[in-house]
DNA sequence: CGTTCCATTGAGATGTGTCAATTCAAGTGG
DNA sequence: CCACTTGAATTGACACATCTCAATGGAACG
């Protein structure tokens, strides 16, 4: 399944995101995948058990919900959503997933995705196999450590989700997201103000509990009182401080 | 903090859930809170590494919000609840926790525990540092992947709250609430069909994203149906396919 | 036997959902 | 390159589930 390395780039060219032979030590996401004080030779091994192999077309599956766990994934380029589809047949949108962070971790309980996931666009995957993964831990504290603190997060991120759904109106659930996807895009060295969304607004509605017409009705509104300025998936945000303000959370 | 071994217990008799120094290998929740393939040495180091010496009154804090995360928590007895405050004041209740459950997990992720989580009635704790976990673990992969489980089920969880929250009607809310902690009952070999609620109305609200009057309303349309006799905290399922119905999930 | 907290019930207000129509964007085939 | 089709997004009018406010009832506790 591997790939023959690609055409040679230059040397002193910065590897582009559908450069996916790029190895973990210089990789420009490593600090938000793997911020790890971990041996050179640890990273070795990290990359030997990798897997760069999966680039995946716009709403091609990653996995879905009931397959056979092996691997974590991390998003090299591109985005993804997670997904659970209910037992009467309607889908939950669980997290959308953006380079440098890590997915598939809902599988490891019962050895089965307990979502689905879909590419939003065109993306890079690297794939972390489980069995290999856990061997490494045990061997390197760091890494076990690291991934524990992955799942936590999860766990705490989800949580807020929760408080989220359950405590806020729908202006503040749009005005959360996009204050966490401009952070996100922060963390990627983009611009925290000027992004174009991945995800339609029937998958925000879904994420966020409501309907696309809630959802647009929410993006006029901000439009204006001047927060946001939407064109279709272009978002800009004119006001950060008044979307902050909006999302009624100071975090 | 050691605790003198309480007065002799005769031989046959069934640990009792107040007698705190019982071992892992000989505690009747084992089953569900350790799982696990372990050989009797193993169990005991484990054994030696847990604490067991925090008998928890109710409303008296296990930890709170923001504090150093030092260990994960096995409940023995009683009954906790998990809840977040927001940034402005506001409080989200994130779960109920009952005996053979591990709560704390959240804490990992920055070192600092992400929730508050507070006795709701007279509850015994076994306490798991962290960092021996993490030693212990990385020398029997059984233990590792157990942990690994248990947080990816936290996750799972917290994905099925998130559907509920954004989903489903109060009635199905509430039903489902029922059936979890049927369910958990059942697990821990208790009535399936009758149990004493130990959250108050306000707390259920609170997790299910609905006010009080909400859930008290549920709860006496549940009543006129026959679905459930409810007596203040004590609640009787007459109906178990018509609460599965009514929560609309057939698991 | 008050006092206090919790739970229940009712009446009315409201935010979001539902239904329906329109516009816009993207892709397809003639 | 232009019609045509298709799916996505927006906007409006109305309905309804849940919230809010308020009053009452009941259990627990000193």
């Amino acid at each position: 399944m591997s790939v023959p390395p690609g055409q040679a780039d230059s040397a002193d060219f910065i590897p582009c995101a559908h450069d996916y032979q790029v190895s973990c030590g210089n990789c420009r996401l490593n600090a938000i995948c793997l911020p790890l004080a971990l041996e050179s030779e640890d990273i070795d091994q990290l990359d030997r058990i990798i897997q760069r192999s999966k680039p995946l077309q716009k709403s091609q599956h990653l996995y879905r919900q009931a397959d056979e766990f092996e691997s974590v994934y991390a998003v090299r380029s591109g985005a993804l959503k997670a997904y659970r589809t209910t037992d009467d047949g309607r889908e939950q949108v669980t997290g959308f997933y953006f380079p440098g962070e890590i997915l598939g971790f809902d599988g490891i309980g019962n050895n089965a995705h307990a979502s689905s996931a879909k590419a939003l666009e065109t993306s890079a995957i690297c794939e972390i196999p489980f069995s290999s993964l856990q061997k490494l831990s045990s061997l390197m504290p760091n890494l076990q450590r690291h991934f524990f603190q992955l799942m936590s997060r999860e766990i705490t991120e989800d949580q807020q989700l929760i408080t989220l759904l359950s405590k806020n109106s729908a202006d503040e659930r749009v005005a959360a997201l996009m204050l966490s996807i401009s952070t996100r895009n922060a963390r990627r060295k983009l611009s925290a103000t000027q992004f174009r969304l991945p995800m339609s607004r029937v998958d925000i509605g879904n994420y966020l509990g409501l309907t696309v017409e809630t959802v647009s009705r929410v993006f006029s509104r901000m439009q204006k009182l001047s927060i946001l300025r939407v064109d279709n998936k272009e978002i800009e945000i004119l006001d950060p401080a008044g979307l902050r303000h909006m999302a009624n959370l100071s975090h």
